[in-house]
DNA sequence: AGTTTATAGAACCAAACGGTTATACATTAG
DNA sequence: CTAATGTATAACCGTTTGGTTCTATAAACT
């Protein structure tokens, strides 16, 4: 699964907005997702690493989990080829999401 | 379908390709992929209309497609968020992934 | 008016996806 | 040593996806 397909789905998603905070464990990461079970989370996670979109360490039983840049920095690379004739009102609307998108809950 | 499904496919992702060089008719895009069908091409331009990524526009018989930069402006807008820790080394390889994508044939 | 051209939609199908429960496998605790 | 903890894997299942062929629709020739 390439780096667009994993980010297709909207846990992942939340998941890798989750470890731009801090690290956590596969454990902590099933705790903020009540909706799924322990399972799904993991094979989520497997998706994750296999695009290169975290990376995981073993720490006793626990697997922790962190974010690896590269993979968004290869999609940011993608989408830098069409800002050749990005409007310059784009730019803004780009600002205004981003200001959004940081003010959200933990 | 969102943004990020869209661009899962990566027959969808190649049909951007050809429209950031210049806009094109469907009939124009079903002949650069001779891999599928029509139909199957027309499915995925709906996708990529209603995800907000291309417009449409009625000429004759013909249907004109044209790149949409405000669905890719959401994306980048969505990646900015975790450039807050995005090492500097990874500019570089940024840079780097575009000049290779810009090498590209018709 | 009738035919051709350009394209979308309907109906269908196999493969992939995301979920589940059950199980395996380390590592730590008792 | 044995039990408990943390997490991944296996096997399975319904839904979605991306493909197909067939058909419908609308504009443009003749």
């Amino acid at each position: 699964m390439d780096t667009f397909s994993a980010l297709a789905d909207p846990r992942r998603r939340a998941m890798l907005d989750l470890l731009v905070k801090r690290e956590r464990s596969a454990g902590e990461l099933v705790s903020a997702f009540p909706g799924i079970s322990q399972p799904a989370v993991s094979k989520h996670l497997r998706i994750l690493k296999d695009a290169g979109l975290v990376d995981m360490r073993v720490h006793a039983q626990q697997r922790i989990y962190t974010l690896q840049p590269k993979g968004l920095a290869e999609l940011d690379a993608w989408i830098a080829k069409y800002k050749v004739f990005w409007p310059d009102r784009l730019d803004s609307l780009e600002r205004h999401l981003d200001k959004n998108k940081g003010a959200k809950k933990e």
